[in-house]
RNA sequence: GGGGCUGUGGCGGAAUUGGCAGACGCACCAGAUUUAGGUUCUGGCGUUCGAGAGGACGUAAGGGUUCAAGUCCCUUCAGCCCCACCA
C-alpha cells in the first residue's frame, strides 16, 4: 500500500470541470421527470480559480448529482459548450486558451479596469469575446431597436481626467477615480445606447408576486427598492419671463399651497437658459463636487436664480432656486420645496431663509406647531390654508388636486420609478459590438442581419485613452452605409457584459444552434428554471436584468415564461480577512494551491464542510487537512475490509443503524435546506462508528456499507467515490446510480431515552420501550435514585411528560 | 439617515417544531506505533469548585413569557451587508 493511499486519485479540479461537462451532465429529451438546475459556475480557461467559485460550483454540483441519482434529468450547463466555442477537452486541461489574443488582451486589460475585481466578471467577459455568442446578442439589440426599446442619448458619465477614461460609477471611490485617489471625477455628457428597461418597470415589480415564497424575501425586498415606484403628481409651474414651465414631480400635491419656492437640479437642462454664466459655473461646481460622494457628508447648498414661478393653484410666485440636493436623475429634476412638511426642505429653507408655511393639520392635532421639529411634519392630516382644498383629508385632496391640475392643463397624476433605463455603452475594446452603422446622411442604420455578427478586430492598441480602442482601427471603423452606401462609421462602443448574463441560461438549452438564438420548443422543455442558484451581491445587477430580458424575450415571441427561475437561492459570500473577496484588494485566495495539495474531493468538500452554503465564510485554509484524513480514512476503511473473511457480525445491527440513519439525514437534508456542512459531519460520524466497531462487522454488513458509502460520497467526493463503486466491481458513473433508500425501520433506536429533569435541570436518563405509557415514566422517574436526591424533602407539585423523549419534575 | 442580517468554546460551526447546549472538524494535550519527525490509531478538551462522586455557572448585555429559552417577546450593545438628499 502506498505511504498516501488516496493520492493516486486525486485529480485536478480544472480538469474534473471539463470531464464532468464532457460526459455527464448532457440533458436527456426523453426523461419523465425534467428538471433544470443552472449553476452560475463556468469553467475557468485559464489557470485561476477563485475560492468563492469552487463554492459555488461545489454547493450546485452536489445538488445536481443529487438530483441525478434521485432521476431527475438535470441540465448543467457548464459554460464552453453554450458559446459554440471548441470544446475539445484537451485544450483546457493543458491550459491551452481557446483565443489566445483573448486572454493576452484580458491581460492587458485587467491592469486598468475594475470590473476584473469581481471574479463573476471574469467568465462572463471571456464568452463575450466569443463571435457565436455575441452573434445573439447583436440579434436582440437590434430587435430591441427596431421595437423602440434600445435607443441613444446624451448622458452624463463619470470622468477621470487623469486616466481621460470614463468610469462606471463602482469606479469611483469617494468621489476620485479609484486609481488615482486624489483626482476628483468630473462629469461629462457623451453618446450612450441604452435599453429601455424603465417600460417594464411596473411588470418587473408585478411579477414579483409570482417569485413570493421562490425568492429570498430580501432580494425581493431589494429589487422593489431598486426599482422605487411611487406614485404622485407632476405640476408645471410657469416661469413670469420665459415660455417654458417647469415640470416638479410631488408625492404630495396636497402640500402644494406649502410651497415656497421651486428648486432645479444644478444639471437641469433649463438652467442653460435662465442662469448667468457665473451661475452656470457654480452649478456645474455642486455637480462634480457631488459626484460619487456619500450624500450624507453633502451640506445642501443653492443660490436663487433672480427668477419666479407661479404656483398654478394659488397663483402665487414663488422663487426659482438652484439645489445640490435635487436630483436630475429622479422625477423632472425639479421639486416644489414644502419645508413646513419634508425635512429635506427645511433644512434648505432654513438656511436661506426661505419662508415656512404650514397646510397640513394632524388629524388630531393644531397646524403646524413650531415647524422644524419632527412632529410638524404629519404624514397625512387634513389640508388647511389651501383655498378651496382646504379641510379635505390628505389622500383625498391629492386624488382632487390632481385631476383638476390635468383639467386645466397645467399637470397630472404621475407615477415616476427610481430605477433608469440600462446605460449599455461600454467604451472597452471587448464586449459585444454595438452592431449599428452611423451614416452621415442616413443616421444611425441597423447592420443588415447577413453582416452579422459584427466581429472584434483582433491586433488592437490598448492606449489608455479613453475612448474605444476601436476608433483607432480603421478597417473596423470605416464601413459603407448598408442602405446608401456611401461611406460611414461603425459604432465603437460595445455592450456591458451584464447583457450576455442576462440570457445565458436560454443559450444552455441549445448552445449550438446557428440559425437562432436557441429553439423555442427546446426552452418550453425546460423552463422556468426550477432553481437559480447565485450570489446575493447580484440581487439588483443580474438579477433583475436577467428578469428583464426574459420579459422582453417573451415579448419577441421566443418564449412563453415571464420570469426566468422559480426559484432563488443566494449562497455566501466567501470573505476574506473581514472584506469581501475581490482581486481590487488583492485578497483573493486561489484555489489553486488547495486542489494541488490535496486533490478536487478535499478542496469541493471542505468548501461545503466551511458553513451552510446561504451563510458567509470568512475564508481560512486550516481545516482542509481535516476533509483529506477524513477521506482517506474511507478509503483505507474500504480497501482493507472488502473481499475480507469480515468479522463475527456482532456490530452488524448498531452499524446498519448508524448507515440508515446517515442515510436519512442526507436524504432530508438535501430536500429541505442544503445544510452540506452537517451531511458531511453526518457521514463522518458514521465512519467513526465503522472504525469503532470495525472488528466486528460481518463481510456482507461491509460490502452493503461500502457501496451506501459510496452513493452518499458521490455528490460531495465523486473522484473518491467513483473508485469505492469499482473497487466493489461495479461499473459505471457512480452518480447514475440510484440514490440509496433508508429503512426507518432500521434506522430506529431499540428503546427511547428518557430525559429527567428536575425544575428543569437534567438530573438523569432513563432507557424505556418506545410507546411506554406517561404513569409509567412518571414512577420510573420518580424512582430513578438521582431524582430521589433532588426532590428528597420538597413537595412534587407537577409533572410535565413528553412521551419517548422527557420528564420534567417540577418541585418547590 | 433608511432597510436587512448576524452575535454559541481558542477557531469554523451543530442543536429541524421551545425539551440533554457545544454534534462534526480544526487547533491543542496525552498515550500507542516509530530510531526520530511525519503518517496512522486511541483517549482528553466550555468556565469553575471538588481528591473523587458530583455540584455551580454558561449561547453579546439586561429584562420578560414558560414546567422548560441558544430558540419566542421587549430594550440595549457590537459587527456585517444593501440602499442612500428618490421629493
Amino acid at each position: 500500500m502506498p505511504e498516501k493511499p488516496y493520492d493516486h486519485i486525486q485529480i485536478e479540479l480544472k480538469w474534473h470541470t471539463r470531464w464532468e461537462n464532457a460526459d455527464f451532465y448532457k440533458a436527456e429529451e426523453n426523461s419523465a421527470k425534467p428538471k433544470f438546475y443552472v449553476l452560475e459556475m463556468l469553467p475557468y480557461p485559464s489557470g485561476t480559480l477563485h475560492i468563492g467559485h469552487i463554492r459555488n460550483y461545489s454547493i450546485g454540483d452536489a445538488l445536481a448529482r443529487y438530483k441525478w441519482m434521485r432521476g431527475y434529468n438535470v441540465l448543467h450547463p457548464m459554460g464552453w459548450d453554450a458559446f459554440g466555442l471548441p470544446a475539445e477537452n484537451a485544450a483546457i486541461a493543458n491550459k491551452v486558451p481557446p483565443r489566445e489574443w483573448t486572454l493576452q488582451n484580458i491581460a492587458a486589460m485587467k491592469k486598468t479596469h475594475r470590473r476584473f475585481a469581481f471574479s463573476y466578471d471574469w467568465d462572463r467577459e471571456v464568452s463575450t469575446c466569443e463571435p457565436n455568442y455575441y452573434r445573439w446578442n447583436q440579434w436582440f439589440f437590434l430587435k430591441m431597436l427596431e421595437r423602440g426599446l434600445a435607443y441613444r442619448k446624451r448622458a452624463l458619465v463619470n470622468w477621470c481626467p487623469k486616466c481621460a477614461t470614463v468610469l462606471a460609477n463602482e469606479q469611483v471611490v469617494e468621489g476620485c477615480c479609484w486609481r488615482h485617489e486624489d483626482t476628483p471625477v468630473e462629469q461629462r455628457a457623451l453618446e450612450q445606447w441604452f435599453l429601455k428597461i424603465t417600460d417594464y418597470a411596473d411588470q418587473l415589480l408585478a411579477d414579483m408576486a409570482q417569485l413570493e415564497g421562490g425568492w429570498p424575501e430580501r432580494v425581493l425586498t431589494m429589487q422593489r427598492n431598486w426599482i422605487g415606484r411611487s406614485e404622485g403628481a407632476e405640476i408645471d409651474f410657469k416661469l413670469a419671463s420665459t415660455i417654458q414651465p417647469i415640470r416638479v414631480f410631488t408625492t404630495r400635491v396636497d402640500t402644494i399651497y406649502g410651497a415656497t419656492c421651486v428648486i432645479l437640479a444644478p444639471e437641469h437642462p433649463l438652467n442653460e437658459q435662465i442662469l448667468t454664466a457665473d451661475q452656470q459655473a457654480s452649478a456645474k461646481a455642486m455637480v462634480d463636487a457631488r459626484a460619487g460622494r456619500d450624500p450624507g457628508d453633502i451640506a445642501k447648498e443653492g443660490f436663487f436664480t433672480g427668477h419666479f414661478a407661479v404656483n398654478p393653484f394659488s397663483g402665487e410666485q414663488v422663487p426659482i432656486w438652484v439645489g445640490n440636493f435635487v436630483l436630475m436623475g429622479y422625477g423632472t429634476g425639479a421639486i416644489m420645496a414644502v419645508p413646513a412638511h419634508d425635512e429635506r426642505d427645511f433644512e434648505f429653507c432654513r438656511k436661506y431663509g426661505i419662508a415656512v408655511r404650514p397646510v397640513i393639520r394632524p388629524v388630531d392635532g393644531a397646524l403646524g406647531v413650531e415647524p422644524g421639529l419632527k412632529e410638524a411634519f404629519p404624514d397625512d392630516g387634513i389640508v388647511e390654508n389651501s383655498g378651496q382644498w382646504s379641510g379635505i383629508a390628505s389622500e383625498e385632496a391629492r386624488r382632487q388636486m390632481a385631476a383638476y391640475a390635468e383639467q386645466h392643463g397645467f399637470g397630472k397624476a404621475a407615477v415616476t420609478f427610481r430605477i433608469k433605463d440600462w446605460g449599455i455603452s461600454r467604451q472597452r475594446y471587448w464586449g459585444t459590438p454595438i452592431p449599428v452603422i452611423h451614416c452621415p446622411t442616413c443616421g444611425v442604420v441597423p447592420v443588415p442581419d447577413e453582416q452579422l455578427p459584427v466581429i472584434l478586430p483582433e491586433q488592437i492598441a490598448i492606449t489608455g485613452a479613453g475612448r474605444s480602442p476601436l476608433e483607432n482601427v480603421p478597417s473596423f471603423v470605416n464601413v459603407a452605409c448598408p442602405k446608401c452606401g456611401e461611406p460611414a462609421k461603425r459604432e465603437t462602443d460595445t455592450m456591458d457584459t451584464f447583457i450576455d448574463s442576462s440570457w445565458y441560461f436560454y443559450r444552455y438549452c441549445d448552445p449550438h444552434n446557428d440559425r437562432q438564438p436557441f429553439d423555442p420548443a427546446k426552452i418550453e422543455y425546460w423552463f422556468e428554471i426550477d432553481q437559480y442558484i447565485g450570489g446575493v451581491e447580484h440581487a439588483i445587477l443580474h438579477l433583475i436584468y436577467s428578469r428583464f430580458f426574459t420579459k422582453v424575450m417573451r415579448d419577441l415571441g421566443l418564449i412563453k415564461n415571464s420570469e426566468p427561475a422559480r426559484r432563488l437561492f443566494t449562497q455566501g459570500m466567501v470573505i476574506a480577512e473581514g472584506a469581501k473577496m475581490s482581486k481590487s484588494k488583492g485578497n483573493v485566495v486561489g484555489a489553486d494551491m488547495l486542489a494541488e495539495k490535496f486533490g478536487a474531493d478535499t478542496a469541493r468538500m471542505f468548501v461545503l464542510f466551511a458553513a451552510p452554503p446561504e451563510k458567509e465564510v470568512d475564508w481560512r485554509f486550516e481545516g482542509a487537512e481535516g476533509i483529506y484524513r477524513f477521506l482517506g480514512r474511507v478509503y483505507r476503511f474500504v480497501t482493507r475490509n472488502l473481499g475480507g473473511a469480515g468479522g463475527s457480525g456482532a456490530s452488524d445491527r448498531q452499524v446498519r443503524r448508524k448507515l440508515h440513519q446517515t442515510i436519512e439525514k442526507l436524504t432530508v437534508d438535501f430536500e429541505t435546506r442544503w445544510h452540506f456542512n452537517t451531511c458531511i459531519a453526518g457521514i463522518m460520524e458514521l465512519m467513526n462508528v465503522l472504525y469503532a466497531e470495525e472488528a466486528n462487522i460481518s463481510a456482507a454488513a461491509i460490502q452493503e456499507v461500502a457501496e451506501k458509502l459510496a452513493l452518499m460520497l458521490a455528490p460531495f467526493a465523486p473522484y473518491l467515490s467513483q473508485e469505492i463503486w469499482e473497487e466493489l466491481g461495479r461499473e459505471g458513473p457512480v452518480f447514475r446510480q440510484a440514490w440509496p433508500a433508508f429503512d426507518p425501520e432500521l434506522a430506529k433506536e431499540d428503546e427511547a431515552e428518557i430525559v429527567v429533569q428536575v425544575n428543569g435541570k437534567l438530573r438523569a436518563r432513563i432507557s424505556v420501550p418506545f410507546g411506554t405509557p406517561k404513569e409509567e415514566l412518571e414512577r420510573l422517574a420518580l424512582a430513578d435514585e438521582r431524582v430521589q436526591v433532588h426532590i428528597a424533602g420538597k413537595q412534587v407539585k407537577k409533572i410535565i411528560t413528553v412521551p419517548d423523549k422527557l420528564v420534567n419534575i417540577v418541585v418547590g
